[in-house]
DNA sequence: GTCTATAAGAAGATAGAC
DNA sequence: GTCTATCTTCTTATAGAC
């Protein structure tokens, strides 16, 4: 099992200065912000006042780039919604924790949530199944949320999470702050689910 | 108001033969597998057997282009959804049919409506505001059709319609065919939201 | 209306000096 | 660890022959 370097904040950095995390957190804003294609090397450079050459001394290709960031992006949220949802017992509850978790990250300031969300797996074709394999490693968690609610027999639980997943994602692409809050949009998609789904 | 060419299909051909509306195919069916960026000149000329030289002839620019693309696709979405509505009279089953025509078009062999739904305005930043016009545009149908309903009072309505069509719209990247029909999805899709809505 | 040819620039990536 | 310099390829777009 190679290339564990970015699975967990690791203690042994690999050699005296560490730039590989504002490059990463550089390149997370420009993917987040104009896309895969619409970022280039030497964008993720500069933003850290780098030439385009030296960023190959810490990743090898834009898409070691990409599988760093979406790994960072998997750690992150699956961190944020876990401790979300820790705090609560009650099945719903739980999901409404989560969905307000993962909404407010691809809303605010984390750029890794947005690319892990919108960047997706097939604009990069040769680590499109690594990319994949992470983003439903994140998804697990809402799997067993649903599963966990008492839901009518005729629910398709599948269908339902995507469905809501779907609706969450796409938030970014209209939202607009003051208008209102995620959270609140949170709570009123898992609202406007509920009523027609409990068992 | 110029450049009012692909509103309709219009009796006018530019010349003699139109070569302009193969082009458009070729570039709808590759703006949606690949991307806007993702596609070049190149690749739009060759598929219909030309070089890239001769697509300027019919078209100043990829941008263009693109816009060309949004405006059929808007009209043929807007043209199928109106038509399936027309034969309702129920307003919930006047949704239904509206979302299934939707995602029967994003799912199956409409690469005009993928365009629409999949490349976000902002990737060609110089004509945004006009992709997003033809969007809203669009998106009328579902704001008219959605302020028909007998909704609770404590509703909101465009946070529903955004809901709606956010899941409908990320359908296409889960989908995979023999597992569901997509007019059972959209089926589906209303029934989670119908008893928890309605007044 | 399509071709050839090419401009002019930007892309990903590498080699080697410092 | 970063820079300079560069290779190679690909990009959008244009000019002019046919």
């Amino acid at each position: 099992m190679p290339n564990e370097k970015a699975n967990k904040p690791s203690k042994k950095v690999k050699r005296s200065h560490n730039r590989e995390q504002p490059l990463l957190d550089a390149a997370a804003k420009l993917f987040a912000h104009k896309g895969y294609k619409g970022t280039t090397m030497r964008d993720i450079g500069s933003e850290v006042g780098m030439l385009p050459g030296s960023v190959y001394y810490h990743f090898k290709s834009k898409q070691e780039i990409l599988l760093a960031v979406y790994k960072l992006a998997v750690y992150s949220l699956k961190t944020r919604v876990e401790e979300a949802i820790a705090e609560q017992e009650d099945p719903w509850r739980k999901l409404e924790v989560a969905t307000q978790a993962h909404l407010e990250a691809i809303i605010n300031k984390n750029d890794y949530a947005q690319v892990m969300t919108e960047i997706k797996p097939h604009k990069a074709p040769e680590i499109r199944s690594e990319l994949t394999a992470m983003r439903n490693s994140y998804e697990a968690i809402f799997v067993n949320l649903i599963n966990e609610l008492p839901l009518k027999r005729d629910i398709n639980n599948k269908l339902f999470r995507l469905m809501l997943l779907g609706a969450l994602n796409s938030v970014k692409t209209w939202f607009q702050l003051g208008d209102i809050a995620p959270e609140d949009i949170a709570c009123e998609f898992i609202r406007y689910l509920r009523e027609s789904s409990e068992a």
